[in-house]
DNA sequence: TCTTACATAAACATAG
DNA sequence: GCTATGTTTATGTAAG
């Protein structure tokens, strides 16, 4: 991918965060104050969102014009203000369109993603607003909203919301593109009086874009005339994410330029000689340049590659055109994230509950990158500063969110008492496999319970089974952490290990060795379903949603596995309906294939299998499952559907009929 | 308030 | 005797 060899960096200025912030504050206060139809009802129509939106828009352009006005930042003034926060060249030109949450995380170390959505955090903390509502946001909760009584019905909602959101952020685009048309100037931040800056608070849609890029590039009309052979640019910019994807992201990785100089790029693509260009170029297709405003007609790559050198080469120009562009870049994604937090706040609005238990879930469109950010809030809750995020100071990963150990004990000076428990807990091998980096770095404790990781560390084995120095080793190799205090930890292993039943030791021909046998490690956490009212309220009220509260569902999917592993609950049929559903329980990935053709949903070999002596433990308060309500479960594991998460159910569920 | 899960500390036993 | 390993108990904390 080409995202991922991108090691570049770009330095967010923080007058461009700030005048960000700035401006958006701006904007929707004054957008608001411009709307006068606030909804109180609670059904606002898209039509009133999108005139409300426009009036966003022009206010927030108006702003935007103004401090124009006060002075142009030249490029180099913009390079000067160069801020620690570092986000990847690659993740800055990317649309959020065209980027999920979990390429996100994928993308972005855990700090560089912290530091990225705490960015997008601060700026929604000002956007707390709903739309077309023009209350304060303190007085959001006093907003009428309609009450989330039929689920259908605020299904419905969510899928309005989203279009909305959509149809809103092009008609604010096109809104503001042709205000800065008027006095077309570049996009680079502006400082104000307060020594903030300013910034287009909108991003455009691409054929605004296109048309910014002509003035800025300069050029010439009759470019335009040769262009449009078969690729009408209106048709294009029709579909803003497939053109954003196209014409937006790449091009400022390649500046393969004739003097051998780049500027930012990617390694893969530095090379000034054109054998390297293959028949695909990320700003050539369909025989024309990409390069915005550019769209000149190239017969083949060579001619292309010629035009590229000669055309775009790295001059004031080029160097002008690639700051806009990451403005442009910048600014749709500062733009996602407030429409995405501002669904997130409709929907909480509408006892979507995102603040439910937030186990990790697989991210959903804008829902789930929202609740990414709600998430990270949640870590850090109002009114309470933020850790640091240099990198000297321990840094949490930001999918740790509630699941997050205590500030207190970050530092080790005291002890951590108490994490999530783990079937709210994030899926241990999913938070490792991206944050694997992380952990071996940071001093920072895991957000897993002992148990946890040991079970994943044998589980990860290719045996299935570890001795307890090969644990001790995994331990000290996974995580910065514990390579201190082994004193501490690896008692607490140790005293694991013993204490729990789903750890079994194994005489080996090596020694003794530890396996994991997970149905006791399901049966030592068994839902309570009919201890939490709670949850149960909030299940039965969440069902419908589909994707609305990928969270949520995770939680309740992760307290059914313990459920669905329950002999009394799991049979074909309902493992059939069940298939899916998410589960997501701390699980390692490998535990997917470690389904045994029998059904078995241990992981591995049982502890029987391995024909040694086997030492029998007697868990600790230990809990029958033959009492766990099944019904209400069963129910609403078939009213789950989280898409795309199949597999990883098929592999976590049990197959085997138990009764 | 009670229960449960968890972390931590520590004592003790056993084997190499 | 030392160390690693394993077991057990006690205690405190957090959350439901």
């Amino acid at each position: 991918m080409m995202v991922e060899s991108a090691t570049e960096t770009i330095r967010t200025t923080p007058s461009n965060q700030n005048g960000v912030s700035s401006l958006s504050s701006q904007s929707d206060s004054g957008g608001r104050e411009g709307g006068s139809n606030g909804d109180t009802n609670g059904e606002i129509s898209p039509v009133d969102l999108l005139h409300l939106q426009q009036q966003q828009a022009l206010q927030a352009a108006r702003q935007f014009l103004l401090q124009q006005a006060t002075g142009l930042s030249s490029p180099s003034s913009n390079e000067v203000k160069q801020a620690p926060v570092q986000v990847p060249v690659s993740m800055a030109m990317m649309t959020p369109q065209m980027i999920t949450p979990q390429q996100m995380q994928q993308i972005l170390s855990p700090p560089q993603l912290q530091a990225l959505l705490q960015q997008q955090q601060a700026l929604m903390l000002q956007q707390f607003v709903w739309p077309g509502c023009k209350l304060s946001p303190l007085s959001l909760s006093l907003c009428n909203h309609p009450p989330p009584a039929p689920q259908q019905q605020l299904g419905n909602k969510q899928l309005a919301f989203q279009q909305q959101l959509i149809q809103m952020q092009q008609l604010q685009q096109q809104h503001l593109l042709n205000l800065q048309r008027q006095g077309l100037v570049s996009l680079t931040c502006q400082p104000d009086s307060q020594g903030r800056a300013s910034l287009a608070p909108a991003a455009m849609c691409p054929a605004d874009l296109q048309q910014l890029w002509k003035d800025v590039a300069g050029v010439p009309s009759t470019e335009d005339a040769m262009k449009h052979e078969g690729l009408d640019l209106s048709t294009t910019s029709s579909n803003s994410t497939s053109y954003s994807a196209s014409k937006v992201s790449p091009q400022i990785t390649h500046h393969s330029l004739p003097n051998g100089q780049s500027s930012i790029h990617t390694p893969k693509r530095d090379s000034s000689s054109h054998e390297e260009h293959t028949a695909t170029h990320p700003l050539y297709g369909h025989g024309e340049c990409k390069w915005p405003g550019c769209e000149a007609l190239c017969e083949d790559m060579g001619q292309f590659i010629k035009h590229l050198n000669s055309e775009h080469a790295l001059d004031d120009r080029s160097t002008a055109q690639c700051r806009v562009q990451m403005q442009v870049v910048q600014q749709l994604e500062i733009q996602l994230a407030k429409e995405s937090e501002r669904l997130q706040a409709m929907m909480t609005h509408l006892h979507m509950r995102p603040s439910e238990p937030k186990p990790f879930s697989q991210p959903l469109n804008l829902a789930s990158n929202a609740s990414i950010l709600k998430r990270e809030s949640d870590a850090y809750p109002e009114g309470l500063p933020h850790p640091p995020t240099s990198a000297a100071a321990p840094i949490t990963p930001l999918r740790q969110g509630p699941s997050v150990i205590s500030s207190s004990g970050l530092h080790g000076v005291g002890p951590i008492r108490r994490r999530n428990s783990d079937k709210f807990c994030t899926p241990i091998a999913s938070e490792l496999a991206q944050n694997c980096e992380f952990y071996k770095n940071a001093d920072v404790r895991p957000p897993f319970t002992y148990a946890s990781l040991i079970r994943h560390a044998i589980l990860e084995a290719p045996d299935r089974q570890l001795t307890l120095n090969e644990i001790y080793n995994w331990f000290t190799r996974m995580f910065a952490y514990f390579r201190r205090n082994t004193a501490t930890w690896k008692n607490a292993v140790r005293h694991n290990l013993s204490l729990h039943k789903c750890f079994v030791r194994v005489e080996n021909v090596k020694g003794a060795v530890w396996t994991v046998d997970e149905v006791e490690y399901q049966k030592r956490r068994p839902p309570k379903m009919t201890g939490s009212p709670t949850l149960v309220k909030n299940m039965i009220s969440g069902l419908g949603f589909g994707s609305l509260n990928a969270s949520y569902q995770a939680a309740l999917a992760e307290s059914s596995l313990s459920l669905l592993n329950s002999p009394t609950m799991v049979n074909t049929s309902t493992g059939g309906s069940l298939n899916m559903m998410h589960v997501g329980h701390d699980d390692v990935s490998s535990t997917v294939e470690q389904v045994n053709s029998n059904g078995s949903c241990s992981p591995g070999l049982s502890p029987q299998q391995y024909g040694h002596q086997v030492h029998v433990k007697e868990e600790p308060a230990e809990m029958e499952e033959d009492s766990r309500p099944v019904s209400l479960m069963a129910k609403v594991s078939q009213n789950l559907v989280l898409p795309g998460d199949e597999r990883e159910i098929e592999e976590d569920l049990p197959t085997e009929d138990l009764e």
